[in-house]
DNA sequence: CGTAGAAGTAAGTAGTTACTTACTATGGGC
DNA sequence: GCCCATAGTAAGTAACTACTTACTTCTACG
């Protein structure tokens, strides 16, 4: 009935599909996307989607392999640990950097979640491009802070984990469960103050030792 | 065909549909949660699931609705910061109890994080009895501690996001990541570490104040 | 008693969903 | 110019979904 769509070559529309896919996935989940809702959203005819992707399932399998893949934030949290920046200036731009991202997109964020929740096969490894490794390379360099005698002798996986959770709740409470909001402009400055409390937390020879409760200080053993 | 179910009274018979549901709706959302399903897991016809709810939807609502008028935690988080036991037991013990909670049964996390996921219309009020109220009460606990010089002038709601992301955090990888793993024994001492670290970085008086970056260190104005 | 009303049931229905089939149109390489 | 791999299409289909209907039991209570 309707003239018939553009023709452009195979790996173009497979990216425009994957694009719409990741868009809708991220805003409804697996289970509440349709896949006429991604054909008609790529305007293309149902049928072509389905010669791309043999499934529902395996386009949904490439939306998060995509995403494992590019792990923009990881290269860059990779590159701030190895520069030789300030300390306080390092945490800052992490905070900076994951936020900022996750107004610009929070997909990444709610693909995450939605994975785990609907208990999909590939949550796993999502899981661990997006978690365990952010924490394992957090935590090695705290630890190597500690050493170096700049950080308090703490659990640097709870620490890692103090540091990425209270980003984590400031990013959802933006991308999941409000959407947009906060200028970008003030970003800068929550990032900032949230580096500097938890760095606070962190200095060493504390001036008022009375008030700890420790019965461990040094536990090593990573919690998970 | 099959014998008939055994006759029980309508409230009952409500309550035992809406346990199911909830659970259910927990694992798998909304959208992956089917009413066949649920009538069938509680060992009742179908047709009698919409006769005790007029619609799935309804029967989401009276899910979430019934959590969000429990809200067992928030009530323990109360008597707790009212209580006159000292201040690092007071967050060891708020740790523990969501923790411990979380571990016994993720379903309110989860139900959480559906409906914002999901966008679901209720999703407001769950987000504003589970969050907006936890953090409105721990900031004011926070900012009555500064005011009294316990602790240090930080951003009240910048330290109670801290506090609660790190616990956030923790039970994210537990409820919806990985599922029950660690036993309960050492949840205590996770628990207590937590509490300790963040206490740390809420003391007064620094004995290093050399590297602090803050450029308004009062910041008072509310982060949402 | 006996009867009102609620608990229970089998068997639908209209609409939706992921996916298929059978076909036509296009365009680069020989 | 013709071939054929591939881009594209319309029109399905079988299975599933939330929800309904028409009906049969049970039981509390006057």
């Amino acid at each position: 009935m309707g003239r018939p769509a553009a023709r452009i070559p195979a790996v173009e529309r497979r990216r425009q599909i994957l694009a719409v896919a990741t868009h809708l996935f991220a805003r409804q989940g697996f289970q509440g996307t349709r896949t006429r809702e991604i054909s008609s959203k790529a305007r293309v005819n149902e049928a072509i989607l389905f010669r791309h992707f043999p499934s529902k399932e395996e386009l949904y399998w490439a939306v998060l392999d995509e995403k494992c893949k590019a792990r923009r934030g990881f290269a860059e949290l990779q590159r701030l640990l190895k520069s030789d920046r300030p300390v306080p200036e390092v945490f800052a731009a992490i905070a900076d950097g994951l936020l900022r991202r996750n107004v610009e997109d929070a997909s990444v964020l709610r693909l995450w979640l939605f994975s785990g929740l609907e208990n999909h096969r590939l949550y796993r490894r999502f899981y661990r491009a997006y978690m365990a490794d952010y924490y394992d390379v957090l935590a090695g360099y705290i630890r190597r802070q500690i050493r170096a005698g700049k950080f308090r002798a703490v659990n640097p996986f709870l620490a890692a984990r103090g540091f990425l959770g209270m980003l984590l709740d400031y990013m959802l409470s933006q991308g999941v469960f409000s959407g947009p909001r906060n200028g970008k402009d003030n970003l800068s400055r929550v990032s900032r103050e949230m580096a500097q409390l938890w760095l606070e937390g962190m200095q060493p020879h504390h001036s008022n030792p009375a008030r700890q409760i420790s019965k461990r200080p040094r536990a090593r053993n990573r919690i998970e």
